[in-house]
DNA sequence: ATGGTGGCCCGGCCA
């Protein structure tokens, strides 16, 4: 079973990208984040004609996730089940193929000073009680997205370029190891544990071109799928090209005993 | 230190 998240960073500028590599990776489930569209205008008929059924959750302009499957998709829910932290269309959970997936995008955090940035690591600890609330570390589950935290400094191309800076504090990185600490390994590392490979380039300043990313787009899986994950891949081929979001797709291979 | 680019939608906001 392959599964697969990318941040497509409008799914409206960015269909034909999404239908390009649909055909050529062939995903058994593919989660997107930055959709930005209302739930009106998602294009289930696009993916229904290649063969996936799909669930979204957005409401316009900003951000909006989604679950496309084409091995079953069912039990849909959305939001992360609090009253002060259900808007902003950040969460979508489907069962597919025997494996709970949730599509998460968190927030960015903008700043340390800012606002955000304690709500982003308030988002994070609300994820981990939403796994308790609703499955459990012994299930086959996968938390895919565009987690806005990179986990350790091999994660972005420069440390020292981030003092200060969000992405990298201790908070976040401490937020995003106590949801790994719920039951979760960061599949991608794990099975790479040397490679400094990024998911993420700032459309700016050829950032991609200098290899000055950063790996902020994970797939967490339970022990029970983490021991059957036989390939992972981040296919910096999709950030190439014509029209490229600044995130690019990551995706592992593994099974369901 | 600033601004660089791209998406929303058409003046800033957000990343």
């Amino acid at each position: 079973m392959r599964i697969a998240t990318w941040n497509v960073n409008s799914l409206t500028a960015r269909l034909p990208r999404v239908e390009e590599w649909l055909g050529y990776a062939r995903p058994d489930v593919l989660c997107m984040q930055e959709t930005k569209q209302a739930d009106a205008a998602f294009p289930h008929g696009a993916f229904e004609a290649l063969g996936y059924e799909s669930a979204h959750h957005g409401d316009g302009r900003w951000n909006g996730v989604a679950i496309l499957s084409r091995v079953g998709l069912a039990d849909v829910a959305t939001g992360l089940g609090s009253s002060d932290d259900d808007e902003g269309t950040r969460l979508i959970a489907a069962d597919c193929g025997g494996v709970r997936v949730l599509s998460a995008y968190v927030p960015n955090g903008r700043a340390l000073d800012d606002p955000h940035y304690p709500a982003k690591l308030a988002w994070l600890a609300r994820l981990r009680d939403l796994l308790d609330e609703t499955t459990s570390p012994d299930r086959p589950v996968a938390v895919c997205g565009d987690f806005n935290v990179a986990p350790e400094d091999r994660d972005v191309w420069d440390p020292g370029e981030f003092a200060g800076m969000t992405h990298v504090s201790p908070p976040e990185r401490a937020a995003l190891a106590a949801l790994e600490s719920w039951g979760l390994v960061d599949a991608f590392r794990q099975r790479y544990p040397d490679d400094r490979l990024f998911s993420w380039w700032d459309y700016r300043g050829g950032s991609f071109h200098r290899h000055r990313g950063m790996r902020i787009d994970l797939i967490l899986v339970t022990e029970v799928l983490a021991r059957n994950t036989t390939f992972a891949l981040i296919d910096r081929q999709a950030r190439k090209g014509e029209k490229p979001s600044d995130h690019t797709p990551v995706f592992i291979d593994t099974t369901v005993d």
